[in-house]
RNA sequence: GCCGCCAUCGUCUAGUGGCUAGGACGGCAGGCUUUCAAUCUGCCAACGGGAGUUCGAUUCUCCCUGGCGGCGCCA
């Protein structure tokens, strides 16, 4: 670790900087969740700070969308906005829309030392220098036209109504920066061109904004994504305009989509908040997003949050991009949700259940819609148990149980048949089961006991099936489903006769 | 176009100057099983290309190619 010394140990400050200009976006998560980790790793202060200096974007709705699930994924900051109400932390608040006092002083002294010009050309003047410069073959940069103007000048355009803008005089030199992550790299700023860094005195630019909130909020770690390479020599050249110390800088791999372009809203589901709502559990997505760049350099792939607070090391980053694999994250989903105590499943898979097949009456005791019927949680807990090692995500309840909550059940004849039994056999069959289950007393009604009785039935035939395939059919009306014993029970006796009775007609 | 970054199975990745290049997801085949799932067993599958360095390169260097990112009065 030697791009740490020792006695900084406990002076760790690094931050996630999200905009709100759109839901949390699964990106930003996995890069707040490797500087929360560098974070804890370190004994350090991890920060949230929003930048919202885009009015014209921003929105408070979105800020929440970040903070809310930022909290569910467990990746809390010890600094920053909080949830309900108003927060000045000890470095201002952490929202660069509250902090123009702050900017309005550095913008000034960059202004005031030289640094700083009043650039008077039109989006449209900028826009021809461009598409000239691209047509020459030369990087599209600023050239400086508004660097010297005379007082006249500035007048002229000031009464034609131009607003202007601040930007920064690029010096020409070469930077270079060591990446933690990366290595050595070099940038030519002389290819730049003069850039933008404030709108006034009092709004600054995203570069700006950067190098300020970072220098006054003492973030001494910068950990990011890859696309912000480009940026750093920029912001560097700020600092140094300013006499701010350079922070260490991590670039992070991007999160690429099937197509190895950089993850984005036409891939498919790119918000935290939608798969929360499809039924992921937070601990998969973390274990999920911690791997996607980063591994323990063993075979080991489960990790609790715990579990990264002690392994995680930006030395074990990878360089290049991660392609997002869902069927990975299902696997991944489905793993946690089998090792959750069902009580717990239950209580979280509920929610989708309330949705249509159930209400809720009153504490632990539920309604099922279509039938009326009252049940309570330790019911439900039954249900859910039957399909615990079945789920990847817990939106699929709902269309997996879905026949427990049934009145009557849908379903081909045809559906019936195994293999190549006819109608007459298979309503023979059928005939025996419920014999056999009308005779079981309401005490015997248990799932061990109904196989055993069954299955006593079923040895008597050449194949199982011809007695299972149809109950279980009848019982659900899928082609699919846990087994029918464990149904049965949870059905109760007089809703697994009534189905089968119901089948035995459909047969005949 | 310019600048920059990257390069091991389809995907996430381990790894080494000499190994049958390892694991996981997915796929395929099989066991268990009425079905599905879970689970177990097995199989398929990779070092982008060319030079160099070297006794020997997947590994080190250079070039090429390819992919990606950036080039806003967005962040």
């Amino acid at each position: 670790m030697d791009h740490l010394p020792l006695h900084q140990k406990d002076s760790v400050r690094v931050r996630i900087a999200p905009s709100p200009t759109g839901p949390l976006h699964i990106g930003t998560a996995r890069v707040a969740l490797f500087n929360y980790l560098f974070a804890r790793q370190h004994q350090g202060t991890f920060v949230l700070r929003i930048e919202d200096t885009d009015p014209e974007r921003s929105s408070p709705k979105w800020e929440r969308d970040i903070i809310e699930n930022l909290k569910w994924l467990g990746i809390l900051w010890d600094e920053g906005p909080a949830l309900n109400k108003d927060y000045i932390g000890p470095y201002g608040p952490y929202r660069q829309s509250e902090r123009k006092e702050i900017y309005k002083r550095y913008i000034k002294k960059l202004f005031d030392n030289g640094f700083l010009y009043w650039c008077y050309c039109t989006k449209e003047e900028l826009e021809a220098q461009r598409q000239e410069q691209i047509s020459r073959g030369e990087p599209p940069r600023y050239t400086g036209h508004c660097r010297n103007l005379t007082k006249e000048e500035i007048e002229r355009y000031k009464k034609e109504g131009r607003k202007g803008i601040l930007r920064f005089k690029v010096p020409s030199k070469i930077i270079r920066i060591q990446d933690i992550i990366r290595g050595k790299l070099e940038f030519d700023t002389s290819l730049f061109g003069d850039i933008a860094v404030a709108r006034d005195f009092s709004t600054p630019l995203y570069n700006l904004a950067v190098v300020i909130d970072d220098y006054e909020m003492k973030i001494n770690y910068v950990i990011r994504g890859e696309d912000h390479l480009p940026n750093t020599p920029k912001q560097i050249l700020l600092q140094e305009a300013l006499g701010f110390p350079r922070p260490k800088y991590a670039h992070l791999p991007l999160i690429l989509g099937p197509d190895r372009a950089k993850l984005s809203k036409r891939h498919g589901a790119v918000s935290i908040g939608d798969y929360r709502k499809e039924g992921y559990l937070p601990e998969a997505l973390i274990n999920f997003m911690a791997l996607l760049g980063w591994n323990p350099g063993t075979n080991e792939e489960i990790f609790s949050m715990k579990d990264l607070e002690k392994r995680f090391s930006l030395e074990r980053v990878q360089k290049s991009g991660a392609v997002f694999n869902r069927q990975r994250l299902d696997w991944m989903n489905g793993y946690y949700i089998r090792k959750m105590p069902t009580e717990q499943l239950t209580e979280k898979c509920i929610p989708y259940l309330i949705e249509d097949q159930i209400s809720k009456i009153k504490d632990q005791k539920y309604k099922i819609k279509e039938t009326r019927e009252i049940i309570d949680f330790n019911y439900l807990k039954n249900i859910i148990s039957l399909f615990q090692e079945r789920l990847k995500r817990l939106s699929e309840i709902r269309e997996l149980s879905d026949f427990f909550f049934k009145e009557e059940l849908e379903y081909e004849p045809d559906l019936l048949l195994w293999k190549n039994s006819s109608y007459s056999e298979i309503q023979k069959n059928l005939k025996k089961c419920y014999k056999i289950l009308k005779n079981l007393k309401e005490t015997e009604w248990q799932r061990e006991k109904i196989k055993e009785v069954l299955l006593k039935e079923a040895e008597k035939e050449s194949d199982r099936g011809k007695i299972f395939w149809p109950l279980r059919v009848a019982l659900t009306g899928r082609k699919a489903s846990p087994p029918p014993f464990e149904i049965a029970e949870i059905l109760g006796k007089e809703k697994t006769l009534k189905r089968i009775e119901e089948a035995i007609r459909l047969v005949s």
